[in-house]
RNA sequence: GGAGAGGUGGCCGAGUGGUCGAAGGCACCCGCUUGCUAAGCGGUUUCUCGCCGAAAGGCGGGACGGGAGUUCAAAUCUCCCCCUCUCCGCCA
C-alpha cells in the first residue's frame, strides 16, 4: 500500500510509479474517489457530531422527567441520515480499496528505470560464464544416470513439473538446507522459524501477492493458500503489532516447501527441475525501521550472497529495473548462478526491499524514539532456493568422467562424502 | 468434532444502556521528597480517521475480539463469525 495522503498531496510522484512500471493505471480516477471518499467522511462526522448532541440532550431531559418527544424524533431523522451516508460512504470506500491496492510500490530512486530485463543493471561478479574443458551436460543427464533425480516418476506421483530427489540427492538437497540455516543463523544471527504454510488471503495480501498474483497460488479448502514463499508467513508473524524500536531490527529465517502454480509458463523451460511448482527454499525476512532500511537491506544482499560464494558457484548480482521488479518491491537485487550444462544465468536469489509498502498493507509499526508509530520496513530475500542451487552444483560440479563433486563446506552436511558417483 | 467458560488500554482487572476512552492496580516516563540492597507524594502515558495549519499544534469523528442488528443513545441487549481456556471424543 501506498502512503495515501499522495493521492492528495502529490499524485505526480504516483503517476511516474506508474508509468516507469508499465502498470495499466488510471490514477485520476483513483485521485477522484479520494475526493470524494473524503468529503462524505467529512459529512459524516458532522451529522454524527449533531446527532450526539440530540442524543446527550435526551439523556439530561429524561432525568429531569421532562418531555423528550421531539428531540427524539429530530435524533431518530439524523440516525436515518447518517446510515444513509454511512452506506454510501461504504461503497466509495470499498470500490477506493478495490483500486487502491493495485498501485504499484514507487521505485527507489537508485533504480534504473527500464521495461525489461535488457535494463537490469549488473553490480558486481563474474561478468562472462566461466569455460570448461570439457563437454558439459546438463542436470538432468548426469542425475539421471547417477540415479540422485527420478525426473519420469515425478509426473507420475503429482503431475509434470514436480520434482523426486533420490537417494545420495535427496540427502544432497537435505544438506544444502541444512548448511544455509547454519550459515544465517549462526554466522548472520537470524532467528530460525519453521512457519505454518497454509495462509489466508489477508496475509497473502499483506506481502502483497494479492490481488495481483492470485492466480499463481494453490487454494485449498477453508480459504487457505499454499504459501509461494516464506516471505508469507515470515512477515505477516508481527501483522497488526508496534514494535519496540530496541527489539529492531528483528531477522528471521526458514526453511519451507513453496508453491507456485505459474500457469502459462509452460513450453519452452520445461526440461529438467528449473522451474517446478513445488520447491524448498531458505528464506531471510527483516524488519527495520526506516532510517536503516537501505544498510539493513545491502546487509541481507551480503547474507544471500555469501551462501553462493562459499559454494564457490560463479554468479552475478544485478540490480532489477523498474519494469521487472514485483509491484509490492521498491528496490530489487537478483543472485544469477551460472548454470553450465544449461548455459544460462539461473535466479537462485531475489532479494527485495518494500520499504513501508507491506507494513502498510499488513499494519506492522513500530514505536519511534520520539514515542510515535510509524511504519516498518520490510524486505526479504532467498537464502537461497534449492533446485537451482542444486542444478548449479550439479552442473558446476561435474567432472570429465560423469561425476558430481561435492564442495568442501558441504561435505560436513552429507556424510563428508567427495563424489557422488 | 461435542459441552462449558471467556475475549476490555503495555499488562492485570472493574464496569447498572446515557455523564465511560473507560474505576482500581501494576508497569512506564517526568517532577518533588527522603537518603541508602529502596520507599513515599504528585503528575503524565491508547490507537485511528477527517478538517485547518509550512510546522508546532488546534478542532472534531471513530475504536472495549471481528461483523451485522435493536435503540434518540451500546463495552453493556440480540444474531453470526473468529480466537483462547477447561472437560470429553478422535488422532500422527
Amino acid at each position: 500500500m501506498i502512503d495515501l495522503t499522495l493521492l492528495k498531496e502529490k499524485p505526480e510522484i504516483l503517476r511516474d510509479a506508474i508509468k516507469h512500471r508499465g502498470a495499466d493505471i488510471d490514477l485520476d480516477e483513483i485521485v477522484e474517489l479520494d475526493k470524494k471518499r473524503r468529503a462524505l467522511i467529512t459529512e459524516l462526522q458532522d451529522l454524527r457530531k449533531e446527532r450526539n448532541a440530540v442524543s446527550e440532550k435526551v439523556g439530561t431531559l429524561k432525568r429531569q422527567g421532562k418531555e423528550t418527544k421531539t428531540l427524539m424524533e429530530k435524533a431518530r431523522s439524523l440516525a436515518d441520515k447518517i446510515k444513509d451516508v454511512e452506506k454510501k460512504q461504504k461503497n466509495i470506500e470499498a470500490e477506493f480499496k478495490e483500486r487502491v491496492q493495485w498501485l504499484p510500490n514507487i521505485p527507489h530512486a537508485s533504480v534504473p528505470v527500464g521495461s525489461g530485463s535488457e535494463a537490469n543493471q549488473y553490480i558486481r561478479g563474474l561478468r562472462e560464464p566461466p569455460v570448461f574443458d570439457f563437454d558439459v551436460l546438463p542436470h538432468w543427464d548426469i542425475c539421471e544416470a547417477l540415479d540422485v533425480l527420478d525426473l519420469k516418476r515425478a509426473p507420475k506421483i503429482s503431475g509434470s513439473r514436480f520434482i523426486l530427489y533420490k537417494g545420495l540427492g535427496a540427502l544432497l538437497e537435505r544438506a544444502l538446507i541444512n548448511f544455509f540455516l547454519d550459515i544465517h543463523t549462526k554466522k548472520h544471527g537470524y532467528t530460525e522459524i519453521s512457519p505454518p504454510v497454509l495462509n489466508p488471503e489477508s496475509c497473502l495480501y499483506g506481502t502483497g501477492q494479492f490481488p495481483k498474483l492470485e492466480a499463481d497460488m494453490y487454494k485449498c479448502s477453508d480459504d487457505l493458500y499454499l504459501a509461494p514463499t516464506a516471505e508469507v508467513p515470515l512477515t505477516n508473524i508481527h501483522r497488526e503489532e508496534i514494535i519496540a524500536h530496541k527489539n529492531l531490527p528483528i531477522c528471521y529465517t526458514a526453511y519451507t516447501p513453496c508453491f507456485r502454480r505459474e500457469a502459462g509458463s509452460y513450453g519452452k523451460e520445461v526440461r529438467g527441475i528449473k522451474r517446478v511448482h513445488q520447491f524448498n527454499k531458505v528464506e531471510l525476512v527483516k524488519y527495520t525501521t526506516p532510517e536503516d532500511g537501505y544498510a539493513e537491506f545491502e546487509k541481507l544482499l551480503n547474507d544471500a550472497e555469501e551462501v553462493v560464494r562459499l559454494l564457490e558457484f560463479p554468479y552475478r548480482i544485478m540490480l532489477l529495473c523498474t519494469g521487472d521488479m514485483t509491484f509490492a518491491a521498491a528496490k530489487t537485487y537478483d543472485i544469477e548462478v551460472y548454470a553450465a550444462g544449461m548455459k544460462e544465468w539461473l535466479e537462485v536469489a531475489s532479494i527485495s526491499c518494500y520499504e513501508q509498502y507491506q507494513a502498510r498493507r499488513a499494519n506492522i509499526r513500530y514505536r519511534t524514539p520520539k514515542g510515535n508509530t510509524d511504519y516498518v520496513y520490510t524486505m526479504n530475500g532467498s537464502g537461497v532456493a534449492t533446485p537451482r542451487t542444486f542444478i548449479a552444483l550439479v552442473e558446476n560440479y561435474q567432472t570429465k568422467d560423469g561425476r558430481i563433486e561435492i564442495p568442501e563446506v558441504l561435505r560436513p552436511y552429507i556424510n563428508n562424502t567427495e563424489y557422488i558417483e
